[in-house]
Parts: C-alpha cells; structure tokens; sequence
DNA sequence: CCCAAACTGAACCGGTCGGTTTATAACTGC
DNA sequence: GCAGTTATAAACCGACCGGTTCAGTTTGGG
C-alpha cells in the first residue's frame, strides 16, 4: 500500500467527518452536540477538537463537502439527440428524484436556515444546487435553440420557468409536512405538466 | 374605559404576545431566549410564565396568529371583468409582493425549520401560506374557463404551476442571501415571464 | 523494540437557558 | 382601608453545551 494520502493529520479524520456529517443533517447546527457527534465518529472529543479548531469550522467544512457532493451526484446527462419533450421529461424526473430524495429535503432545510448564521454557506448551496440545475437547461435550451427545436427569448428565465414548474404541488407539501411521500404517478403527473406547459411556450 | 377585554387572564396578556412575535421572528425558536422575550415585553419572567406554561406553548400560539394574519393580509381580490392576461399579472404582483417582503420571508424560514419540531406549525403554515393562493387561483380559473377565456384541464396543476412561475429565479436568490433586494424591473420580468407562459398553454 | 505522535476518557470550567421560587410592591373592588 | 389578585425583580436550580486539560493508552514507522 503506498503512502496513504492523509495528509491532514490523523488517521480518524474521516471517522470525524463522517459522524458529524450525520448528525449536523440529523439535527442541525444548533440540535447537534458535539458529545454527539464524538461519539457517532467513535472518536473523543479531544481528537475531534484537534482537529477542528470548533464547532463552526467543523460544520462548514461538513456542510461544504455536503454541497459538493451534491453538485457530483446532480450532473444531469443530456442526451441532445433526442426530443425536447423526451430530454425535459428525462430531467425532470432525474431532478425531482434527487429534490424529493430524503438527503435532497435535509441539505435543502438545513442550508436555508443556517444561511443566515453562516452567509456562504447559503450562496454555496445555490452554486452547487439551483445553479447547477440552470447551468445544464441553460447549456440545452441554447444548443436546442440553435438546432430551431426550441425558441427561447429569455433563455436564463426559460430554465429557471421550467425547474419550477418542476416543483408544483408536490414540492410544498413535502417541505411542510403535508405528504411524506411521493408516488410515481404523482411525478408523472407534475413533470407531464411541466413538459407540456413549457413547451406551450417554448416549443417550435 | 369599558371593561378591558383581556379575557384570556391579565392585562399584560398582548404585551407578551408582542415581545415574542418579535424575537421569535427575529431569532427563531431555540435563537430567543425567554429572558429577551420578558425583556422586551416589558414584562417579568414571572408574569409571562403565569400566561404560558412553556415556551414552547408561547411559540405556537405566537406562530399560528402570525399565520392566521398572513392568511388575512394574503387575500388577493381578483377582479373577473378584467383580461386573464391583465388579472395573471396583477395576481402575479401581488403574489411577489407579499412573498419578498422581510416577514414573508422570515415565516417562511421559521415555519420550515420549525416544522419538524412542532408538525402542526408546517401544516397550519401551508394552509394560510400556499393554500390560499391556490385556492385563489383555482377559484378564478374556473370562472374564466366558465367564460371560455381559458382552457385548463388539471385546475390545481395548473394553479400551482403559475405560482411556482412566479417564483423563477429570485426567489431562491432572495432565499439563499445571493440577492438581498429586488427591483420592479425583476418582478415584472419575472411576473411577464410567468403570465406568458402559463397562457401560451392555457389560453384560448 | 522504542519512541513520538495520535488517541482516549473523564473530569472540569464558564456560561446560557428554561423554569421556579420568594419577598415585595402595586392595583382593584368592596 | 383592607383583602386579594396581579405584577415585579432577582435570586436560584438543574440541565446542557462548547471547549479545555490531563494522565494514561494505543499505534505504527524506523
């Protein structure tokens, strides 16, 4: 085995990383106690501060990584061979399943009420979030625009249009508590809709 | 002076309410500390224990009069002689108006991130928040479909879908901290943006 | 095998918070 | 003017939390 890249100091970092990870998107900044989040690692509390200075650093550090790989896991391939219907249609679905996926709801709640006591962190959701989402409509939109199968004016507002029309009815109900969970034809029926409006405006 | 109406038990019963709709909108749940709240009711500890029995008791009561007033203050009078294209925007307007205000906001956040802790709270949030809107809008677009001014199969969808149009683009920014202010020059384009898509599918 | 670095566990500190108590003062109605 | 309610300020309690300290144990490379 060749030099292990632990660079960073100790052989338990990512025991660390790992068990605050869970427990910050358990419980939040506030909720989680770093008794806790030491004993989820399997780690002292000694060990753990020796290697964050505290708790604040040890969260954004956590959270950064969170959001990056969040954006990895959110690449949506773009297959530009076929039908605007059938690629808006593909994403859609590919990006509700991660929007309604359990870790999708946590990162999205915890990034939004820790935004304000960690400001980047709240810009840094939205790069690897919504602005990932964008960037890829953004990229079709325009080079479907230049194959005359779409005709977009407005081609930040069209992507940004058709996430949201993502989001209809089902997303709501879930931030708040009012549906646990989502069926397929409950999918169907939103992304259909979203497909069929934006292409009611966008379509050639 | 007739007989105070401080039915519930004392007279300094709207003081406390008062103080703790501040700093609870202002800090949270767990950010406001019982002792500010007193303090800034200008009322003891001892006082405002004698109305509520915990904070927690404060809190809801607190949250859901916030909710119940949003709920008054959302009423979005629509006026059906108009053009649905003239009664979109104006709705629309309205619409964003109220969600980029500062106490938009910040009941929105609360109630998200205190919907877990108190279930309710996200349940009442969502029928005097969303719920209202939609029905809003369900009620004019059946009367327009009545008129024959518009063509709308799924109601709800399509109710819920002119309000997610409304949210494009700034509303997540104003979220996330990456746009703390908005001009007329956003909304309307937002707004116009919204209004022609949703009519590009359901207009006659 | 040895030693330094990493790690442990538990005690400890200062501080905050939710909630209670107490002793006292102010208002209100009879 | 007195009784009874309602208010106050301040001390107090127990719990928890973030962070530190330290004496001792484990680990792994030379």
């Amino acid at each position: 085995m060749s030099t292990q890249a632990t660079v960073r100091k100790g052989r338990k970092f990512d025991q660390v990383i790992d068990g605050a990870r869970d427990i910050f998107l358990r419980d939040g900044f506030e909720g989680a106690s770093v008794d806790e989040i030491a004993r989820e690692a399997g780690v002292s509390k000694a060990t753990l501060y020796s290697y964050f200075p505290d708790k604040r650093l040890l969260f954004i550090e956590v959270a950064s990584a969170q959001c990056g790989r969040q954006a990895d896991e959110a690449v949506l391939s773009i297959d530009t061979s076929r039908s605007p219907r059938e690629v808006l249609s593909q994403a859609g679905h590919k990006f509700l399943g991660f929007l309604y996926s359990e870790m999708g709801q946590r990162i999205f709640k915890i990034c939004l009420s820790e935004s304000e006591r960690f400001p980047d962190l709240g810009q840094q959701f939205y790069q690897s979030g919504p602005m990932i989402m964008r960037r890829v409509m953004v990229d079709y939109l325009s080079s479907a625009r230049a194959r005359n199968e779409l005709q977009v004016d407005d081609i930040d507002l069209a992507a940004d249009q058709f996430a949201e029309l993502c989001k209809a009815d089902l997303w709501p109900k879930l931030l708040f508590g009012i549906q646990s969970t989502v069926t397929e034809a409950e999918i169907t029926r939103v992304v259909d809709g979203a497909v069929d409006t934006f292409m009611a405006r966008y379509g050639v």
